[in-house]
RNA sequence: GGCGGGGUAGCUCAGUUGGUUAGAGCGCAGGACUCAUAAGCCUGAGGUCAGUGGUUCGAUCCCACUUCCCGCUACCA
């Protein structure tokens, strides 16, 4: 039986266009998805629209359009954006869809009938403007007038008729997962946060509305709808066809491998999820992890600030790849990430172009006009060749366990350095100065080539499309791709065919200032 | 305010369970080569590892204080 890895990006909120953080998310969800798949792994990656609640019926409202439509409008931009960034998603969900329904009017009955769910009063100081909840130490009296101390907006007494979760009843149990199941949440830093808010309390939690209808309804109670995250997180199950446990998807996939998702939503996958799914008698997800926010230039990308780097608009100038190559190597994954434009200018310059590209082609057009185009045949591996070739089947197992534990960075690392080495290796034997001894002069292309399939075949899940381009050199495709094959020194094709490829980045002309 | 993380080369960041000359990439300067996208390779410059005090034979790494930055501190998601 094939190992099988499920991993998840959040749902998107469609109250706007895609923007560079959906394209972070999505494109390290990739990552993993594609890693996985070349070693062995048959992978459920899933993706999808979040398209309920009152934001959502509210814009819908103001542009005059059908709440519905207004929805399959923008869930299909974030489609379009799965496309665009050439992901390996192997389904798209979104909220409004059928089986979603049904999976989460289940689970409300499950909750329901595990007493986990009662019918009480949601009360608070609520104000309109701000379209907030009040504590009362956080609002003052002005004028016999009650106002918001942080926006000065006036604030009202409400109570509203609500379902209530029994979050509190599960504090202990969650304290206790957290510290029996180290892992479940990454990276640590948040983790922490997690824990330290559990230990100061939890309070049942409101977990239906009344005032707005755009929404799931609960099953038993037409008046009320379902709150957003209860809906929204559910999508995970849903898209396995959970109830339905004897569901292929739903045997192979459950529990999660890791739910990918922002740092702002790390309380909702981090504590309301697993308190939802302890209740149901659901097994929990493995890992949930929570990366940082990608910032232009120190700040926050805004309008006001026009530092916005729109995904579409670099991938139009620059390409997907270089894009893919420059979040997943820059950012330190887990941590808030800058970029700028400039720097993504230099890291295709001097990684793309300089280094990967031009060792393609150095390689390459060595072979062609010194091997007849075609792989060495007659070799015999020196001390150096091997020196060079094995420290890939040494690394392997090692690899695997950084990627177990979301390193991506030492991923990619492990990729640059051994840039370095295959072009340093190349200098060093000196191929073009070996013309009067055919075995050796074999012998480094054959080395070479193989080395440049290793990298191709690592590069793969980071830069697809590239990868596949230096892939046929030696007439290798996709389904060809295998991670364990890296150990492989004689992998490819003694005597067959090698093709000219076109150059495979372009460098970047920078302007002068 | 409380809890947590952090301040390391011009820039982005690693790292040290305390031990002789503190690391990488980019950028910068010089050199040898020429297969290649004037790419690659070699060498070098550049840091009082935020500040002060303490523990220690010895601290960038441990402790205390100071200072600056950031995150979390429940129902907008």
């Amino acid at each position: 039986m094939n190992k099988k890895f499920y991993i998840t990006t959040p749902i998107y909120y469609p109250s706007a266009k895609p923007h560079m953080g959906h394209a972070y998310s999505s494109i390290i969800a990739d990552f993993f998805a594609r890693f996985k798949k070349i070693d062995g792994h048959e992978v459920h990656f899933l993706t999808g629209t979040d398209e309920h609640g009152l934001k959502i019926q509210r814009s819908a409202e103001k542009q005059g359009v059908d709440t519905l439509e207004f929805c399959n409008k923008i869930s299909q931009t974030f489609r379009d954006l799965s496309k665009t960034l050439n992901l390996t998603n192997t389904d798209f969900i979104r909220t409004t869809e059928k089986r979603h329904k049904k999976t989460v009017q289940h689970l409300w009955n499950e909750l329901e009938n595990n007493d986990d769910i009662y019918l009480s009063k949601y009360t608070g100081w609520y104000s309109v403007s701000d379209e907030a909840f009040y504590n009362e130490d956080e609002i003052e009296e002005v004028d016999g007038n009650k106002i918001a101390i942080s926006s000065k907006s006036n604030v009202e007494w409400i109570e509203e008729e609500s379902y209530f979760f029994r979050l509190s009843k599960w504090q202990k149990p969650l304290l206790n997962y957290y510290e029996t199941h180290p892992n479940f949440i990454g990276p640590e830093t948040r983790k922490n946060e997690v824990i330290s808010f559990v230990k100061s309390g939890l309070k049942d939690l409101s977990v239906s509305r009344k005032s707005f209808s755009w929404g799931i309804k609960v099953p038993n109670n037409k008046n009320h709808i379902i709150y957003v995250w209860l809906d929204a997180l559910t999508n995970y199950l849903s898209a396995l066809n959970y109830p339905d446990t004897n569901d292929e998807l739903f045997k192979n996939f459950w529990p999660a491998s890791v739910h990918l998702i922002g740092k702002d939503i790390l309380r909702f996958h981090a504590i309301y999820w697993p308190a939802f799914l302890l209740a149901a008698k659901i097994e929990l997800p493995s890992r949930i992890y929570g990366h940082g926010w990608i910032l232009s230039g120190e700040e926050k990308m805004s309008k006001s600030k026009g530092n916005i780097l729109d995904p579409i608009e670099i991938i139009n100038q620059y390409g997907l790849d270089p894009l893919r190559y420059y979040l997943i190597k820059e950012v330190s994954f887990g941590n808030d990430g800058n970029i700028s434009q400039e720097k993504l200018e230099d890291c295709i310059n001097s990684d793309l172009a300089n280094n990967f590209g031009n060792l393609c082609q150095r390689v390459t057009t060595f072979a062609i006009k010194n091997c007849e185009s075609k792989i060495p045949k007659r070799i015999e591996f020196q001390k150096e060749d091997l020196e060079i070739l094995d420290k890939y089947k040494n690394n392997l197992d090692n690899i695997r366990k950084k990627i177990d534990n979301q390193n991506i960075n030492f991923y990619i690392d492990y990729i640059v350095n051994s840039l370095f080495e295959a072009n340093k290796y190349f200098n060093d034997q000196e191929p073009w100065k070996k013309k009067d001894n055919p075995l050796r002069l074999n012998t480094i292309v054959f080395t070479g080539l193989e080395i440049v399939r290793k990298i191709s075949f690592m590069l793969y899940p980071i830069i697809p499309n590239s990868s596949l381009k230096a892939l046929k050199i030696f007439n290798l495709t996709e389904k060809d791709i295998n991670f364990s094959s890296i150990e492989n020194n004689e992998f490819l094709a003694k005597d067959s065919e090698i093709n000219e490829i076109d150059i495979l980045f372009k460098k970047i002309e920078k302007k002068n200032d």
